[in-house]
DNA sequence: TATATTGTTACACC
DNA sequence: TGGTGTAACAATAT
């Protein structure tokens, strides 16, 4: 599942590789991972430069030279792999027809292929999805703002802005409600999902299912902390692989074997042997240590 | 075939 | 009323 550190880490992949390269078309596998019209979609992104590459928590913004942007959501299945020389390897021309390239793309390795981005100097983008939940939307950009405010996206974890104190009057603003929740509430803190949630909390020694209003002033201290060093920690590794995330070069990330609790039921903790246990929370399966976790 | 998966939202409730 | 909880939905693999 691409949370913060795994689409700051396709951020950063997208940056390094596509940014100022030239749209010179794109191919709409599937019509329902777009919010307009195939035909609008494609006109409108045609020839366009990439500006530069944003994200705003799990939101990837892809800013064109022509003031539209593309908005991204992975979701919980979405891929963005870079295909350095595509057309050449390929074996394809820069004018080759839609339904030939098509066909290309009923190779099984593109059973899940949505959107492909071609660029004039022959690379090309793909954007997977398995669940078909996520999405790329053309946004006009003086209309971002009111994008990102419609889906009530709270305060960036990893910004300065985001300060203990601050942490600490949203939990006070939410005493009767589990940290799990308050953790991957985006409209409170944007950006952290099911994972980094569990190991936040198992780095902090704290249950997911306490109330905030129950947290003692050194608790929150260490909530706090394990928001800001887990998920710099991820994104130094590069993300974590536990279903089908890939980096932008089709590579894993590599905090999966650092976590402590997430998809580990049954097995020890590596602090004091006790099974890890799971439970459901708000609907989310949420993984922790009873005899650590307090 | 029923179930599990997560991010997001719509809606019911106190 | 606003805060909270829950169910529903998206589509697919197993």
């Amino acid at each position: 599942m691409p949370e913060l550190p795994e689409v700051e880490t396709i951020k950063r992949g997208l940056a390094s590789k596509i940014k100022g390269k030239i749209i010179s078309s794109v191919l709409i596998l599937d019509s329902g991972s777009i919010n307009v019209s195939s035909k609008k979609f494609a006109l409108a992104i045609k020839n366009a430069q990439i500006i530069n590459i944003d994200r705003r928590a799990k939101i990837l913004i892809i800013k064109l030279s022509n003031g539209f942007s593309l908005l991204a959501h992975l979701k919980m299945t979405g891929q963005m792999l870079f295909k350095p020389k595509f057309y050449s390897e390929a074996g394809f021309s820069f004018t080759e027809k839609t339904e030939k390239l098509k066909k290309y793309f009923q190779k099984p390795e593109f059973k899940h292929t949505r959107l492909v981005f071609f660029f004039k100097d022959g690379d090309a983008l793909i954007f997977n999805d398995l669940r078909k939940f996520g999405y790329i939307k053309l946004v006009s950009q003086d209309k971002i703002n009111e994008f990102t405010g419609k889906e009530k996206l709270g305060m960036e974890p990893l910004t300065n802005n985001f300060t203990i104190d601050r942490f600490k009057g949203i939990l006070n603003k939410h005493p009767r409600r589990k940290i799990k929740q308050i953790l991957t509430d985006q409209a409170l803190i944007a950006g952290i999902g099911n994972i980094y949630s569990d190991e936040i909390c198992a780095f902090a020694d704290i249950s997911p299912m306490r109330t905030a209003g129950k947290l003692s002033d050194m608790e929150a201290n260490r909530l706090y902390q394990g928001i800001k060093e887990i998920l710099l920690k991820a994104i130094g590794l590069r993300g974590t692989s536990v279903d089908n995330y890939l980096d932008v070069h089709g590579k894993q990330g590599g905090y999966a074997k650092n976590l402590l609790v997430y998809g580990r039921e049954g097995e020890k903790c590596f602090n004091c042997n006790e099974e890890i246990k799971r439970v459901k929370i708000g609907g989310r399966s949420s993984y922790f240590c009873p005899i650590c976790q307090r």
